[in-house]
DNA sequence: CATCCTATTCAACGAGCGTTGAATACACAA
DNA sequence: TTGTGTATTCAACGCTCGTTGAATAGGATG
């Protein structure tokens, strides 16, 4: 057995599954198979199927939203006293993901795709990425302002999350942008 | 009741749900329930729950993928006797997409969420896509080498898959590409 | 050793699933 | 009217699902 935790361990196999097949299309069984571990572990350490879900979502979500703000603070600083350029600030945006992608950790790239999923989803989507997300988007979304004065709030919100939607899964799917 | 035939409401019941919930998120009963029919008469006009989501998936693709053809030859025509453009191609591609959102026909804003969702499904894409769509794509791949003469054949493939991809997603979502 | 807390397994429940075969309704031809 | 084929409903099957409560193991603490 892996050196892992088993409790680790369901959560791998639940990121990795739920990337693949979608929230219904994986049954704890599956997950507690993969992860050599019995039906009510997954239970035990999570509580309902919906909480592992989200459990899976918010285990990397801390890493990755300092990466972006980081990145964001980054992209500022280079322009300072300007505003950051639209395309810079939506790589600062989007090259955390690039990074983590090519770390080589199988991890990652399954919670790349499950977050590509999750936000193409029109139901996952709006219930999910809108709560965990909501307060880096929201500085983005700041940048943008600055950015594109004159702009209207709407169009930026609209534009930003169909933008980002698309290029994080084709990120997902293939590993690079270009 | 509507006029339409219980068969022609379990397909449409059934693309609506497909698209918002993906294959395994969807119930035949829940999908009886809205065509207000049977659950048993899914069954006796489609066979198994697969089957009926492939005559979903099957029911508007000729029309669309004529469409496409036309579109892509009116490219042809337009630039002849040169090749056209990378970008004229991708948009003989996309465009009839658009044209079919824009009729207000609920059922194809919902074919066209379905065929975003199996497209960038990593379970259902590769499974579906390539045996529906493969004659088509075959000559899209071949305007683009026309194109793109030096090329090589799999990073046009792979290229026009993703980017076609992650725009038809944005466009079920959007209604617009821009 | 006894105690306690956490981790894990075991066995089983009720519910909902896809699927099926037989029964019924209905339209139209003979 | 009777017959025939298609469309639709009915009732039920076996199975798998998520979930649960009780039993077991194991390691730290006293």
């Amino acid at each position: 057995m892996s050196t892992a935790s088993k409790r680790d361990r369901i959560l791998d196999t639940a990121e990795a599954l739920f990337a693949e097949r979608g929230y219904d299309g994986v049954t704890l069984r599956q997950i507690a198979l993969g992860a050599e571990a019995d039906v009510a572990l997954a239970n035990y350490h999570f509580g309902k199927k919906l909480e592992l879900f989200t459990a899976v979502f918010e285990r990397r979500a801390p890493e990755l939203n300092e990466a972006r703000l980081a990145a964001l603070q980054q992209a500022k600083d280079s322009a300072a006293p300007a505003s950051p350029s639209v395309e810079s600030i939506v790589e600062a945006f989007l090259r955390p993901l690039e990074i983590a992608q090519e770390t080589g950790d199988e991890g990652w790239a399954n919670y790349l795709a499950l977050i590509a999923y999750i936000n193409n989803s029109p139901f996952w989507g709006p219930r999910m990425m809108s709560e965990l997300f909501d307060g880096l988007v929201e500085q983005f979304i700041d940048a943008l302002r600055s950015a594109l004065p004159g702009a209207d709030d709407r169009d930026i919100y609209w534009c930003f999350n169909n933008l980002s939607g698309a290029l994080t899964l084709t990120l997902a799917r293939t590993g690079r942008i270009d």
